[in-house]
DNA sequence: CGGTAATCTAGAACAAGTTTCAGACTTGAT
DNA sequence: ATCAAGTCTGAAACTTGTTCTAGATTACCG
């Protein structure tokens, strides 16, 4: 029946998504030529210079593929993050944060973030926007990232097992991440405006944790 | 030397822009006819559905003209974001938030204007979409309106001098606001996680109000 | 091997945002 | 009233995301 396997669509962990069938090798080198593509076009450029002909021109792909792999400029984008936070994740991983606090391990792992994407700030635009420009059609895809984000998040505060409140205070710091990134790479926002936002919201975790009830 | 300028009618508010050259009644009717049809067609279908062409016709004005008073799509929802946002504040201020503490009122105002939304919801989609995918070029539109949003969640608090710990929490409420927004917009959050995490965010008001000196 | 269904390719075609242009129209000044 | 300069209009053109099609390839089953 089928040939090359069946639709691809996310990532190339197998325990991740429930329904995505496994790919050829082929394909599984076809989707990591795009992802790179991808990422290499948005590193300078940005969300705009990620042109869909290029991207399949530069991955060695017919146009009609690559939309056969990513439904849409967005979808591609939002995966070439996922690529990137995953590899993030692992770094942080080898190096853990050093703070005393959970709100400090927290802010310093967010500015740690921060100044990866600043090494790359077009391809932080391109990811940044596609996320916050994704609709329901990329649901699935976004939800990835954001339990992505705050598995990292959680990490950094170092629990087993979060309270409500505690979970609360991180999908607000997780909310204060993205808009302040979005500032930031508009313009409206300078570095250091940033790092001051961050650690502001992260002193709701001491809100939640030390004295209060937990 | 100019044609259809210099009458110095009305910008409505004269306390606003610098540098906006003064418009004709006519003019200001043609502005006001585009922000309609805008605010009209996202009222239904969102983002997607403000056509450039169909703006135009709808407000019997030409696409060129379309685009020399507002230089791209988001200008023009950004715009009508502005418009929009106004009116509430006019709102607000007639029935200003009834809670004891700062962090209930900039809670139940937040909320008031959340419900505001819910009742257009294609129109919330097009203005918050617009507002987080424009770019450095809508910077000033983009910061106008986070300028009046600022503005009212200060007036909720009922403050008049405010720290600069309540400023840097009122942006963090600010950036919580965008986000959560556009996580509901997504169908990634239910409305009652919305209410949870802005009034999650409030507390930080508290944080920096009660003990400190005010 | 041969068959066949799915995949891939090349390229045209379509849609909507944006730009451009020639000509008609308005406005304020002389 | 006339004129110069800025505005508006209508329409075509251009760009880039997305869709579609016909035919060549590939993977797997028997």
């Amino acid at each position: 029946m089928p040939a090359e396997a069946k639709v691809p669509s996310s990532t190339a962990r197998p325990a991740a998504q429930p329904a995505t069938p496994p790919l050829t090798e082929r394909q599984e080198a076809r989707r990591r030529r795009i992802l790179h593509a991808s990422a290499q076009l948005a590193g300078r450029g940005g969300f705009d210079a990620v042109q869909m002909r290029e991207v399949a021109e530069s991955s060695q792909v017919a146009l009609g593929t690559l939309y056969r792999y990513f439904p849409s400029k967005v979808h591609l984008l939002v995966a070439t993050m996922q690529d990137q936070l995953e590899h993030l994740h692992r770094t942080l991983r080898k190096k853990p944060p050093a703070g005393e606090t959970a709100a400090e391990r927290v802010a310093e792992t967010l500015m740690r973030a921060f100044r990866a994407l600043q090494r790359e700030p077009h391809l932080a635009d391109a990811m940044v926007r596609a996320l916050t420009f994704a609709d329901r059609s990329v649901s699935p895809e976004v939800d990835q990232v954001s339990r992505q984000t705050t598995a990292i998040i959680l990490d950094a505060m170092g629990l087993e097992d979060p309270t409500p409140e505690q979970l609360a205070a991180v999908r607000v710091i997780e909310h204060t991440w993205h808009s302040a990134l979005i500032t930031w790479l508009s313009g409206r926002a300078s570095i250091a405006q940033v790092r001051i936002d961050i650690e502001t919201v992260c002193r709701l975790i001491d809100l939640t944790d030390p004295a209060g009830r937990a």
